[in-house]
DNA sequence: AAAATAGGATTAATCAGATGAATAGGGGCA
DNA sequence: TGCCCCTATTCATCTGATTAATCCTATTTT
């Protein structure tokens, strides 16, 4: 058993030490001022509820007062991560590859947890991305794509891989904001993805799983596709 | 390419759009008020500052002014895991999940990237930790073991997987914080990890995958282990 | 002349207080 | 009862002041 984590907040140390829970209001920045809370100026407290909001931990909202949120681990990793692509686009590659190997670590294990209805959904995304091809160039990904994945691993149990697939999602939205591809390009797409739910509804996750490996592949090669609209580059003066 | 990735953040934003590079100095805090720079007041500067300095984006310090840091997922995932800790220790577990799969997933391509002096450099480790050996209880986890275990992904070029890796260790030591075990434990451990530094050196990665895997389990059941010195528990008022 | 030291200037660190904005809750009116 | 407005509470933001840490420089000392 740990002698104390020391969290380098006095308001997250506080808020341990306390043992608010999840769904708990906070006391309001003035009581967390008092000696016998914090006893550290506004300004400090707003610094540590920033840093707390920043990671998700807390919601902060006038009259309300500060709410403990349910733990995510999503909201850390967004942040670095975005930072990081911001600078260097490069670090989504290597990004990509850990969600890649994080999904075939973790697959069966999600697998085997997925529940009817849980498959009955998968199916209505494939159904619902189906629905929505045509003729035209559709953005990648798109919603039901990030659903999908997200869905088969929302009832593994462990926030941090969850965590981290979830900031991967956002930020392939956020990167691939101006992609589109063409019908057949998300053709192809659906059809690996039914063919990855019906492998997992016969009870292969194994095939499940290979056929996810073909698919990564296939999007790395992005065939098919264009920028729709001119991107913008970062430091470019007239992005603001 | 992106549009714009919006990191809800003024100063972060400010540094992606000025191009400050890892090294650079920032503006000083009553330069970034400027209305051509942020044209925000202190407390918001420096509560942007803290979020910044908290995922260790930036190292602020007096007189010096802000030095932008190379960019290192670690911060970000060490303070929202120890949070998490913090809360309830048996997120531990899901996190040492992630930890071990990751190492087996990048295992082979963290090998082949190995120097032979990085693989002399392991061996040191290994000699270290076995001339500490005695007949007295030490600590778990040694600073060889941790140096050992990240000394085998140190070429990885993937920041997320390292950072991933760091943070855990952290996170053990934090934990595990007064664990001893006795000396025949500490022999077995060494024993594995000899074996496997043999393997790689043998260029059979493979091997030393698997000689990782065993490894991980006789850890998972730490055996002959003991808390030295009486631990303290979190809530306790006298922890401070 | 070189090194050590002391003093001044710059900047971060922290605080106190004031003002504005958002919101919840209560009271009045139809 | 149901709707609307008013008020009190709380967050949001800014300004200004004081303290502490650090660097730079000029002066002194050897």
């Amino acid at each position: 058993m740990p002698d104390r984590i020391d969290l380098d907040s006095d308001l997250l140390n506080y808020i341990i030490k306390n043992g608010f829970q999840p769904g708990d209001r906070l006391p309001t920045i003035s009581e967390l001022q008092d000696p016998n809370n914090l006893g550290i100026s506004v300004s400090k407290v707003r610094e540590q509820l920033e840093v707390a909001r920043a990671l998700g931990l807390v919601e902060v909202r006038s009259k309300t007062g500060t709410r403990l949120k349910e733990y995510s681990f999503t909201p850390a990793v967004r942040l670095s991560l975005f930072f990081a692509l911001a600078t260097d686009l490069r670090f989504f590659e290597q990004f990509s590859a850990l969600r890649t190997h994080l999904e075939v670590a973790f697959w069966n294990e999600a697998c085997a947890r997925l529940t009817m209805d849980d498959l009955a959904e998968l199916r209505q995304h494939v159904g619902a991305a189906r629905a929505k091809l045509s003729g035209q160039w559709i953005r990648i990904p798109s919603e039901e794509h990030r659903a999908f994945h997200l869905g088969i691993f929302k009832r593994l149990d462990n926030p941090f891989v969850l965590g981290l697939l979830e900031a991967y999602w956002d930020a392939y939205e956020a990167v691939e904001l101006n992609r589109y591809a063409d019908y057949a390009y998300h053709q192809q797409v659906w059809d690996y993805h039914e063919r990855i739910l019906d492998a997992i509804c016969a009870g292969d996750f194994d095939a499940a799983k290979t056929a996810f490996i073909e698919h990564t592949r296939l999007l790395r090669h992005q065939p098919r596709m264009q920028d729709m609209e001119s991107p913008v580059e970062f430091s470019s003066e007239v992005a603001e």
